[in-house]
DNA sequence: TTCTGCACTTTGGTCTATTAAAATGCAATT
DNA sequence: AATTGCATTTTAATAGACCAAAGTGCAGAA
């Protein structure tokens, strides 16, 4: 029916990666059994997307079978970055249609039909990606007929503007009073950004030095216990990635960031939360700054 | 941006309350000639709905049609509140759901068989409210079968946790450098709150009450510029009227929060920006503490 | 007892056709 | 020249049938 979420990769292969990630975590060695219903319950799913995640491990040899006694880690394959389905077609064309508009080749207001041509769209795949674009606060439907997108995406300063929100919102994320950051996610963070600096920097991919960014960040959301800050940060980073696809380039400045991000954490580590909050609105300060010298360069 | 679909008022239905505020607002008299393609380029719509909008006008003497020559003002009919068909059958059932839920009577997880079978709705307008739920952000779809709600409508003190993302980013939002005020929504906001203060605290209805303070705050949201914040605001707001309807029931709070409101204004209208956004940081510093006065009652 | 394997049920996504409603073109009228 | 009134075209919501995928119950093996 409404087709919301059209995962990006079916149930079983998130399922399957989850594992992974499972497997890695609780440190399962070699024989290792593991119970469908424990995995389901884990992952919040029935046992049927479980089985059909364990078999497709079981052909990446990154799990044993045996029949009627179950699936058993056999301590393989888990550096193997994941059977990444990720020839996913519709993530494509999002990116195009939001990299389209930025550029200006899509008008304010297009109608479903034109998309649909354009992008050689089926009803329903259309309508995944109107949904997911609308959620995500950059295109709405108009009244009568037609979609509109947003300004969000047509103002020149659009980039600057979400960093004067979360200028206001993050350092105030450390005071939540409810704030508790799990120590094994302090640590987890922590590792990154020394990975980072030992020369992650250099080699990783400029979405994954985004995505490393922006978990930093929501994963301070997260700990602060308030859904409303969470989500607005969330919601802005959606909108942002879009906008950071074009200017993200000069590697070179991750590197005052992971400084500033282990500063930070140093400083929440230590419980002196008052001293994190300033850190982050220095760290958002600098950040804007340092964007300001790159962005005339792109107009 | 919310109203995915399925308006609450069909399109010439909204028309027509826009024409009767157009015609309030612009000053119209008895006599005025409007063209119906005016009217819809006004309104962002084509000719088609105005038409069906103007002939509901018609109906209710507030525009003379005459033959081949147009529609033009009467002057009558505009004291009127409007047709308004609020007997909008799903409005009833959004708050229905959205009370059950912070009453406890609904489960975290639930399908929409289940939704269907206990509101008795149909596909389409059980799927209408589960965008639009999913949109407001306090309800969304699981991997597998099945919606879960966010855990904003579990927390007990959600309405708190929205003040205080309130008080990181409505200073703020004075403060963007885009900041301007169309002295025409000044006006209309002063005069709005003295209103309030000359008696309309203790005569409106409850949601009137609050619909009129939230108005307050998006206005200036809106005159940041900055579309990040705007959206933000717009949907904490969203989600803090349904936590809202179950406690704000003091009105003579609302006697200092009009004097407030009247205080930013002023600074606002002679430019003080920063004082605005310390006397903001106030205001809501203060509907906090006045809150949590009450809150204890309803526990 | 726990868990697997498989049968079976339920859910909700997809497809096609239909239809209501909005957008638009144009001759007639002022 | 501008605007109305109506006809026509375009758009997208809806309904119904179908089906793939997720959820669930249970007998039997470990």
């Amino acid at each position: 029916m409404s087709n919301l979420k059209r995962p990006l990769e079916s149930l079983p292969t998130q399922i399957s990666a989850q594992i992974m990630t499972h497997i890695r975590e609780e440190g399962l060695v070699e024989g290792a059994h593991m119970s469908a219903q424990s995995l389901a319950d884990r992952f919040g799913v029935s046992r049927s997307p479980v089985q059909k995640a364990l078999a497709q491990l079981v052909a990446d040899k990154v799990v044993r079978h045996e029949p009627k006694r179950g699936f058993f880690v056999t301590g393989e394959g888990l550096t193997i970055a994941s059977r990444s389905d990720s020839n996913d077609p519709l993530a494509e064309t999002y990116l195009q249609i939001a990299d389209d508009r930025l550029r200006g080749e899509l008008p304010d207001v297009v109608s479903e039909a034109a998309l649909r041509e354009r992008y050689d769209l089926t009803q329903a795949d259309l309508r995944s990606l109107l949904l997911r674009m609308q959620m995500e606060g950059w295109l709405h439907k108009r009244r009568g007929y037609g979609w509109m997108f947003h300004e969000m995406l047509t103002t020149p300063d659009g980039l600057e503007q979400t960093y004067r929100l979360r200028a206001a919102l993050e350092p105030a994320i450390l005071l939540e009073p409810g704030f508790r950051l799990d120590p094994k996610v302090l640590n987890q963070l922590i590792e990154v950004e020394k990975r980072m600096l030992d020369g992650e920097i250099d080699t990783a991919s400029i979405e994954s030095l985004y995505a490393r960014g922006v978990n930093f960040h929501e994963a301070l959301a997260e700990a602060s216990g308030n859904p409303f800050m969470l989500d607005s940060l969330r919601r802005v980073n959606q909108v942002r990635r879009l906008l950071a696809y074009r200017s993200m380039v000069d590697r070179s400045r991750y590197y005052g960031q992971a400084r500033e991000h282990l500063e930070i954490l140093d400083l929440i580590s230590r419980g002196s939360m008052v001293e994190a909050s300033v850190a982050m609105r220095h760290h958002l300060g600098s950040v804007m700054v340092s964007l300001q010298r790159i962005e005339p360069l792109l107009r």
